[in-house]
DNA sequence: TCTGGGGTCCTAGGACCC
DNA sequence: TCTGGGGTCCTAGGACCC
């Protein structure tokens, strides 16, 4: 059968500009002259800044303790992470680009990849980019920048380029070959989606500094030395596509639940409140993509930045005769496991829980002596679900406790404008 | 005082088998 | 002197992504 490669297929990757410090904005108008920044879990580091605060030379990633004096003295408006806020723009967001385009992987909260390959009304794929930027800006408000390609790897790097250099204006199509090379030439290659600094050091000591060297490197040769990642790599930065979208949203094949404390944790009986928090979210999670656990890891450890004492760290993981997804099961799994590992002394930073080794719920192949998952149990936890989604928190396991100083810490966290009826917008 | 959280994929290496 | 060889499966850890 003749191989045809082809060559005609093209991609846009939609990424919202700063979503977090956008998303912030778009409530508190008031602020739109100031800079803004948003905080990690617990107050943590700095997780987005808006366009003012990159001019500030905030950096990204920075301990928040830290910057703390500067973001005071330049009038920094400071915001604790709002999934729920970004989770739910995001999903507007992405409905919005399914209005305009049939195929859309949701790669990220705040990006998306669409194939634009066949529709007519793509003649001119620059302009589409335009009118998915303007769409977005006045339903949502939002600002979001376009980048196109014959790869997803060039779409992506379109995007960087489109965002970095203003006179494109938000968008940028690098479906010809002949308008690559001056892009490809001023990107450094660590900017190249999958190139991160490992990597980019590896690759600069071969004398590979930009994208296009990388380009123009052989695939075969990448092969051998690195991996079959970085051959494709190469493949789709010369417009050669090997990455397909992934439209379907495959089930996670692991589900982690972990959180830094607000205090550290130094007793066992604040940890098994933690653990058993951290169990309920991630066992919720499993239950809503219809999976059953069979495998599940444990862990604690004490801050690495400590000077004072020694890091201390542990896990542990058992295999359950049974899959489950029942919470009092794992559960009663979670403090087994939390037994093993506890040491008295440590003073503790952080704590997670880890399901893998998932599996469908329908069809489950149950082991000959083992006894299948009740149904009683499924019904249980189906309806706790429903009522927690109802009012956040309403069902828990005793253990957990309603309260504790080791919950994480949000101290400027805006309300939940749009998923909260007692929290929205007021107009005056 | 204060340093995020949640994922995926690939490879290497050991165990085990014939 | 001389210690098979190839395949599969599993796990841990590294690297990457947002």
């Amino acid at each position: 059968m003749p191989v045809s490669i082809n060559t005609t297929r093209s991609f846009a990757l939609v990424d919202c500009n700063n979503f977090y410090a956008s998303c912030e904005r778009l409530f508190r108008p008031d602020l739109k002259q100031r800079p803004l920044v948003v905080l990690s879990n617990n107050d943590g580091c700095i997780i987005a800044r808006c366009a003012l605060a990159k001019q500030l030379a905030i950096p990204m990633g920075a301990p928040f303790h830290q910057v703390k004096a500067l973001l005071k003295q330049q009038q920094v408006a400071v915001f604790s992470s709002n999934y729920a806020l970004y989770g739910d723009l995001s999903s507007r967001v992405m409905q919005t680009l399914e209005q305009l385009a049939p195929k859309v992987e949701i790669y990220s909260i705040d990006e998306a990849f669409l194939e634009l390959s066949g529709l007519d009304f793509c003649q001119n794929l620059h302009d589409f980019g335009q009118h998915i930027r303007t769409t977005i800006k006045q339903q949502l408000g939002l600002p979001v920048c376009v980048g196109i390609g014959p790869s997803k790897t060039l779409a992506k790097l379109a995007n960087y380029a489109a965002k970095k250099y203003p006179q494109f204006e938000g968008v940028l199509d690098l479906t010809e070959p002949h308008k690559r090379l001056h892009i490809l030439a001023r990107t450094p290659v660590h900017e190249v989606w999958g190139v991160g600094r490992k990597l980019a050091e590896r690759l600069q000591a071969m004398n590979i500094d930009t994208a296009l060297q990388l380009a123009r490197a052989c695939p075969q040769q990448m092969r051998k030395k690195f991996s079959v990642v970085l051959a494709r790599t190469v493949n789709e930065l010369n417009g050669l596509a090997c990455l397909a979208l992934d439209e379907v949203q495959e089930p996670k094949q692991q589900i982690i639940s972990s959180r830094s404390f607000g205090q550290r944790v130094t007793d066992k009986g604040a940890m098994q409140q933690a653990i058993t928090l951290y169990l309920s979210r991630a066992a919720e999670k499993l239950r809503a993509q219809q999976s059953l656990a069979r495998r599940l890891s444990l862990f604690i450890r004490s801050s690495r930045f400590e000077q004072k004492s020694p890091f201390f760290g542990d896990q542990a993981s058992l295999e359950l005769a049974t899959p489950s997804s029942d919470s009092r099961v794992l559960q009663q799994a979670a403090m087994q496991l939390l037994d093993q590992v506890w040491r008295q002394g440590p003073a503790y930073a952080k704590a997670g829980i880890v399901l893998s080794d998932l599996c469908a719920m329908q069809g489950l192949q149950t082991q000959l002596f083992a006894p299948p998952p009740s149904e009683r149990s499924q019904r249980l936890m189906a309806a706790i679900d429903q009522l927690n989604q109802k009012h956040r928190g309403s069902v828990f396991i005793a253990r957990q406790g309603k309260d504790g100083d080791w919950q994480m810490q949000r101290r400027f966290l805006s309300p939940a404008y749009t998923t909260r009826w007692d929290q929205l917008p007021e107009v005056r």
